[in-house]
DNA sequence: ATGGATGCAAAGTATTTGCAACCTG
DNA sequence: CAGGTTGCAAATACTTTGCATCCAT
């Protein structure tokens, strides 16, 4: 789905809410919808400031999370403290694998992994809502550069 | 392993990184393994109040931080804002089934998806080191007395 | 005795919220 | 014009940390 059919059905979706479309809204969901990437509110507060140098970080924050309740946005959290949000409407649904070395993270999908994962949940009786899986490692760049992933000193597992 | 084995090897790790054995540490210690469950550290502190009042909120923080470093204990966190900890000893590797409405976490271990999990990695590249996978719905329990998942209006997904 | 450990309170993060002014519909 | 929205700052929630004291080794 391109930029600007994005941007409308964030707009149809939030007149149906009653939620009013404002200059600073325009502005952050724009800055957000246009990157890939999964962006932290800190971040996409720095790309929004460059258009707006008012904008609050309260508002980005009450922007994201509005987002995420009208289902135009999936948010994340990839250990580094702060949580990432990414569109919903450019993607379908995929996991993530994330190096522990730059941060980098690469999405996959994996359609047996799916149906395994239904199968567990039902074989468990829960109804299953959603998932999330994450795989750590180091990436390829980060691996030709000689890093090695941390915790060389594992001190006990299994049984 | 039981009980005494697991503070034994608790112990041995600590003195060989130099680390003291205080009485608090006892105490924590204890009432972390003694538990099967995922402990927030609120409850673990709860538990160890019950027996000395005096232990801070603080040394349960630095002592679970300890077990994490030695490799104890594991760190995780399903959506409730705090971070839960489990004994690493005590079982395999498994993921986490994640009730919505109750809370309960279920354990699970599917030899296939760690296997594709692997295989995963390696297309792309990867080197990994762990993985994380939790699958959130509602268990068969919840499920009886009537609830259901979170987040019925579905706005938009895929492409 | 020596240096790691503890309790307390203060400091840090990450995120939310009360409130008066403001702007969209 | 009504009521949702904003910026600011204060408030939360969770976790870490400085420091004087204490205690395991």
């Amino acid at each position: 789905m391109k930029h600007a059919e994005v941007i409308r059905r964030v707009r149809a979706e939030a007149r149906d809410r009653g939620v009013r479309w404002t200059n600073q809204r325009q502005i952050i969901v724009d800055a957000f919808i246009t990157s890939d990437d999964h962006l932290t509110v800190e971040e996409l507060h720095r790309r929004v400031r460059e258009i707006d140098r008012t904008v609050s970080a309260a508002t980005v924050y009450r922007t994201v999370n509005m987002l995420v309740d009208i289902g135009v946005a999936h948010k994340g959290n990839f250990g580094s403290g702060s949580a990432s949000f990414e569109c919903a409407l450019n993607k379908d649904h995929h996991d993530h694998l994330v190096c522990l070395t730059c941060g980098s993270i690469r999405e996959f999908h994996h359609d047996r992994i799916e149906s395994l994962q239904e199968e567990i949940a039902q074989s468990n009786g829960f109804a299953l809502h959603h998932h999330r899986m994450e795989l750590y490692g180091v990436c390829a760049a980060c691996q030709k550069k000689g890093a090695t992933a941390p915790g060389t000193t594992p001190a006990a597992s299994g049984t």
